[in-house]
DNA sequence: AAAGTAAGTATCTTAAAAACTACTTGTATT
DNA sequence: AATACAAGTAGTTTTTAAGATACTTACTTT
């Protein structure tokens, strides 16, 4: 079957990248994908990103409804972030790109 | 098995979309997964997109040998773009990305 | 009482991606 | 002879993403 023959195909390509794509999404995901994490977790597993942008990509995938934010105790606050049941179902799609990195990277990634 | 538990697991993400990523890439992959195409059926295709813009993204996509392009013609000349051997393990990736897409658009995307 | 941790917010700046506009070379068409 | 098409290039501007820096609130530990 053809890939472009379905009309809408093309396109959601294109949103789909705009979930997962940018610096930063893709690897948020990755991490989540195995288990819920707190925001300092993420910050520092993530060795370079700021909490503003942090903060920012985690709004957006709520907002989405790919990530959902759980108060884990009020005071002091503690608070993880974890996939929503709806998210889980982007873990096959990183465990694809992740497969497809390893195969290729030799050949294609320039940096490194 | 854990995504995480391999080390590189995480960084590949970043380095997979940053070839898949962008507002055009993916979606110039995608068309070229079921064809070969020549530089302005890509852009009657890709409707909003520029000349510069186009030439720049496949630039980028040989440079990374997932695309070749090929004069089919001299005189007058005629180029197609084409996955490399290579560049046709990109298939798989870009199907699960549709499908992942398709199945979830409605949750999802806030455009549209 | 001071310092530290967790989870952020707010503002500004920089850098990178994409868009806009115009031009080019060679050929073919009317 | 003029216009159009194919496949671009060149330079500038706009937009968007990400980074830098500093600050905040509510606790807890020393």
């Amino acid at each position: 079957m053809e890939i472009t023959n379905k009309q809408q195909g093309i396109k959601v390509v294109g949103d789909v990248l705009d979930i997962v794509g940018g610096k930063w999404r893709g690897q948020i995901l990755a991490h989540l994908c195995d288990n819920p994490k707190r925001f300092n977790e993420l910050k520092t597993i993530l060795s370079n990103i700021t909490s503003s942008t942090l903060t920012k990509e985690l709004r957006y995938l709520e907002d989405i409804k790919i990530v959902e934010r759980n108060i884990v105790q009020d005071t002091p606050i503690i608070v993880e972030y974890r996939l929503t049941d709806h998210g889980k179902s982007i873990k096959d799609l990183i465990k694809i790109i992740i497969e497809w990195g390893l195969k290729h990277r030799k050949i294609v990634f320039k940096k490194n």
